[in-house]
DNA sequence: AGACGTAGACAGACCTGTCTGTATTGTTAA
DNA sequence: TTAACAATACAGACAGGTCTGTCTACGTCT
């Protein structure tokens, strides 16, 4: 309770969250390490107890990032769902909200990946594993809609307008490409069922 | 014909190549002033005479490098057009040769949006500009092959579905995505033309 | 002579990572 | 209850490198 620690280990965890909010906001690049310990309010010591380098810093902050965006994907898809809407529309309401959060700068990883410039890193790796991931959890919300058969053929080309809508939320700072997304990916799906029915 | 410049501004056109190339694999904020001057085999204050800044030159990479893409681009296009392809097939040939082309790393645009961090940065703002060219000539090529009315209608989903091609092959390093997004293009060509002829 | 180039030292800031020394905690043992 | 100890954290100097941008002095072409 005093200036020093609370527990175990708070100090790692607010080194991680520090360098989340930072990373994400102004790159990996633009944050040095000592930006990270004065906001995290922690001696350089302590960071370098914990992890090993800025690199493995950043390895941590993914992980932890993509449990926090999953949870929070997740709550958003269950609000609309709540409101009634089958799990692929709630999917891209998510999306929405997502892209109208505050501080809403793309994809962490695609820009980790596009920052560290090197698919052999261990952070573009992750990145990578992620989307997989990702994608894993749009291919069963396709399938609570249309069923196995459907998904598995539309399921790629959904998750590029994902993937696109994300890019282009980013670059024209606007959530409209959320809505652009769901209507063709309603579309796609519409097309596919009829075809298969 | 010396050791010195050839003609007016070599070394100035020289300067911009170099970084383009260097930009591009590395990443903006990864490659120092001293290795751009390196490579160009240019002195430093020659730079700084034709460049004011870092940024400046950044500026002037991006328009070289919008022109020599678009070159590009549209070379690749001629070629499937002229095996028989119609337009917009020619249009994701084309995004496939990008990707499966040395050294491809996603797009330039995209890519220094993300480095720069701040949407004010006249980078981002020429990124942000560039893809709306990009799109105008993408809904060119759509109006070519089903008329105006149906590209209006379509055209901001396709280019979603090219975003996401460009990211999806930097992320699994693969050009497999042009050709999804292709199919699901030809998806949607197919179904809004039948709901309006 | 003047325009343009080269070479390279330099300033001042920032980078990562190492190191020393001190303070505070919880646990163990007397 | 209290003394001793190991963990953990703190503060901050430091090394060695890189960054951008400025400056001087010299070369070479028209």
């Amino acid at each position: 309770m005093s200036k020093t620690r609370t527990r175990k280990s708070d100090a790692r965890q607010r080194l991680i969250e520090t360098a989340e909010q930072l990373f994400y906001a102004d790159g990996i690049h633009a944050v040095g390490i000592d930006r990270i310990i004065a906001e995290a309010g922690v001696a350089k010591m302590t960071l370098y107890n914990h992890f090993s380098s800025k690199d493995e810093l950043l390895l941590a902050v993914l992980q932890y990032r993509e449990e926090k965006f999953d949870a929070m994907f997740e709550k958003w898809m269950q609000r609309h769902i709540e409101a009634g809407l089958n799990p692929l529309e709630a999917f891209f309401g998510a999306l929405q909200n997502w892209f109208e959060s505050r501080g809403f700068r793309g994809c962490m990883f695609i820009n980790s990946c596009v920052e560290l410039a090197n698919a052999k890193h261990e952070g573009s790796k992750f990145a990578a594993q992620h989307k997989h991931r990702f994608q894993a959890m749009l291919k069963q919300t396709i399938v609570q809609t249309v069923g196995e058969k459907v998904a598995d053929a539309i399921t790629p080309a959904i998750a590029l307008l994902v993937e696109g809508a994300i890019v282009t939320a980013v670059m024209e700072q606007s959530s409209t490409s959320a809505n652009v997304a769901k209507e063709a990916a309603l579309a796609l799906v519409s097309k596919s069922s009829r075809k298969r029915s």
